[in-house]
DNA sequence: GACATTAGTACGAGTCTCGTACTTAATAGT
DNA sequence: ACTATTAAGTACGAGACTCGTACTAATGTC
């Protein structure tokens, strides 16, 4: 998906790349697999290997005989070598994951807080204790809630963030000695994330949820982040969806988050709000599960979340819709009628209703996209692995 | 923006389509200019345009002279060589456009009808008089207005069109032998066309609207198309927006289009329809002049237009948004209101208000979209131009 | 008319991919 | 146990391409 270089060696990093992606889809495979998914010839492959076998990115396993001829050796991709640190810094939270070429999470990490200094201090030690003198730190990524613009470099509005951005980029970037910190939005690094390891592993085209006190979308189209002109494409949480008389915490009336953000949320299940999100809504789910009036609030909010995916689906298509935030505990409460009220509102008997599904990797989803998304220039070729 | 094929011919293709790029972006340039803008060696370009100038599709200029040393002999696009076909079947006219290579329309023409026979001479006329022997069609597409899935080749479902699909299929195959025509959305195709030829030319990311009895929308990110999981993407004409209580011909409620469709416009102003859209909304657009009632309903009709675009630009983040249909001859009559309700539903104040503005190519804007995505692979490096 | 300046080309070096032929390592059959 | 068969991987030379350098060509300036 990139121009190559030019050069013949553009042309060599375009087909390494080609190889890489190969062996992070098929898993382990031998060089002749590898040749028939690339296109490539064998001996091309072949070369390829070796090279990457030298920088330590992959690793030649145990043959698996037991068919009639020579066996083939196959190669995996190795871990050790070369790693990313994926970063979120939140109202509350600061998380970080450092994840490495195989696509192993080697670790993950989160405690409260939201200064730079929680940042500093806990992307320090995940460095320190996991990133050894022997591996490469290929590239950060810093996840924000906010209006990141395409450059995925400058913060635009972030208002619920009590910190100066020339302040974390300095802090950040005398972590990472020569590698700039990207930063982005953190529903786009979460939809990324569930994209590549979590509930819509292998969907090429799916949407994201994240849900707290505001609502944010990121979108995955053809197994990129959707960013739109400016890079504020998803920020649906102001949208014109569901009651039409919602106070919005941004001053205006009807838009969705004044429907199904947590506060709405918890004024429908008429409870309180615990110390986090999360928590709050587990208190939630384990209410429903003896009082009918909890139920039918969630089924009014359920609604009202099928009602504002119908119009994103409409217009994006995606194969599978992922929530995430507080959504998560609550399942099929809220999935249930989300899931009737799209059925209702399908135009055509030939679309599908995309496959609604709670998020898998909680917490850690938007660090881990960060991480994942730094990886992109050495999967799309752009980037040379060098040991 | 494409992976080369593997090969060192690839390699040649590829670079083929940044100079064919190149040389459509800055128009007429030398091979230094070339050789600038795509970051080859001059030697390179040299080969390139040699290449070209023998195959027929790019010829040198005039000289300009002024500066200091050798003039430079500017290359240009050539025409006359390669064309596509753009077609349009839609439910009461035809359309087809042949354009070239440089960008300019050889032949556009439109009649009314909607069936097959209709389509097959008006093709064939069109090629017949404007595709001679010495030049090459490299494709054609044809946009319908209905559910295309993501492969252009199946149409899921059309259910205005009074046609059978495998009929179409083997009449315009006769008509251009051994070479597949493609089927894509109309909206699809009229949103690449002003963004490569229109209101929206420029822009990376545009959003189009097209208006009639019903509301479908393109949506151009990137520069290219985006189609979604199953190729359906953009179908907001039964987005839940506007009025909840309207009555859409699709049986629901509230539906976008039961807001803003034409029938819904005219029920607005208190008026009838003519014989075909563009004419009704010119005569709503000449009552409007004197009458303060159809102004008045025409505003309803675009705060409505303006909350959808408002949902669509939270979501999409477009830079234009073109409206073609019925809305082109209204103008600002609807765009003025649509404006105000955007400014009002923007969620914060670093968000930029798209630019609206109405369709510049009318009703050939389908088609010619549909010929100038075939012309993709060219530009892409994916497929080469041959004498 | 000499010089400066810029455009374009010729040419050789270097890189890369590819197909073919060959080697290697296993199973199947006798 | 030995041979035939099968398939994986490699060595090697041919071919294609890009690139930098040196060179030629064409124009304006002094």
């Amino acid at each position: 998906m990139q121009r190559p270089t030019g050069s013949t060696e553009g042309l060599r990093r375009s087909n390494t790349g080609a190889v890489l992606r190969a062996l992070r889809r098929l898993g382990p495979s031998t060089r002749v697999e590898l040749a028939k998914d690339t296109g490539l010839a064998k001996a091309t492959v072949g070369v390829i290997v070796a090279d990457l076998e030298a920088a330590g990115a992959v690793a030649e396993e145990g043959s698996r005989p037991g068919v009639r001829g020579r066996p083939g050796r196959p190669v995996a991709l190795r871990g050790e070598r070369f790693v990313t640190l994926g970063l979120e810094l939140n109202v509350d939270y600061v998380s970080a994951v450092v994840l490495d070429l195989a696509g192993d999470v080697v670790s993950s990490s989160s405690r409260p807080g939201g200064t730079t200094a929680d940042l500093r201090e806990l992307a320090g030690t995940a460095l320190a204790e996991h990133v050894g003198t022997d591996s490469t730190l290929v590239g950060a990524m810093l996840a924000v809630p906010g209006l990141v613009r395409g450059d995925n470099r400058t913060v635009a509005w972030a208002p619920n963030l009590h910190v100066t951005w020339p302040d974390v980029a300095d802090t950040l970037g005398s972590l990472v000695p020569g590698r700039r910190i990207e930063v982005s939005n953190d529903a786009n690094c979460a939809a990324y994330a569930e994209s590549h390891h979590g509930a819509a592993t292998g969907a090429a085209h799916a949407l994201y949820l994240t849900g707290t006190v505001g609502i944010g979308a990121g979108i995955v189209q053809d197994g990129e982040v959707m960013r739109g002109g400016a890079g504020f494409a998803g920020e649906v949480g102001h949208m014109p969806v569901g009651d039409s008389t919602a106070l919005c915490g941004c001053g205006r009336r009807g838009c969705w988050e004044a429907s199904i953000g947590l506060h709405a949320m918890l004024a429908a299940v008429a409870m309180t709000e615990l110390d986090t999100p999360l928590r709050t809504a587990e208190a939630v789910a384990a209410r429903a599960l003896t009082d009918a009036g909890v139920r039918s609030g969630l089924e009014r909010v359920g609604r009202d979340v099928g009602l504002g995916i119908a119009m994103l689906s409409s217009v994006l298509d995606p194969e599978v819709v992922v929530l995430g935030g507080y959504f998560a505990p609550l399942g099929d409460l809220v999935l249930e009628p989300a899931r009737r009220t799209l059925d209702e509102r399908l135009a055509s008997a030939v679309q599908v209703r995309p496959d609604l599904r709670t998020s898998t990797l909680g917490i850690q989803a938007a660090a881990l996209g960060a991480a994942e998304q730094s990886f992109g220039p050495v999967f799309a070729g752009e980037r040379e692995l060098t040991a």
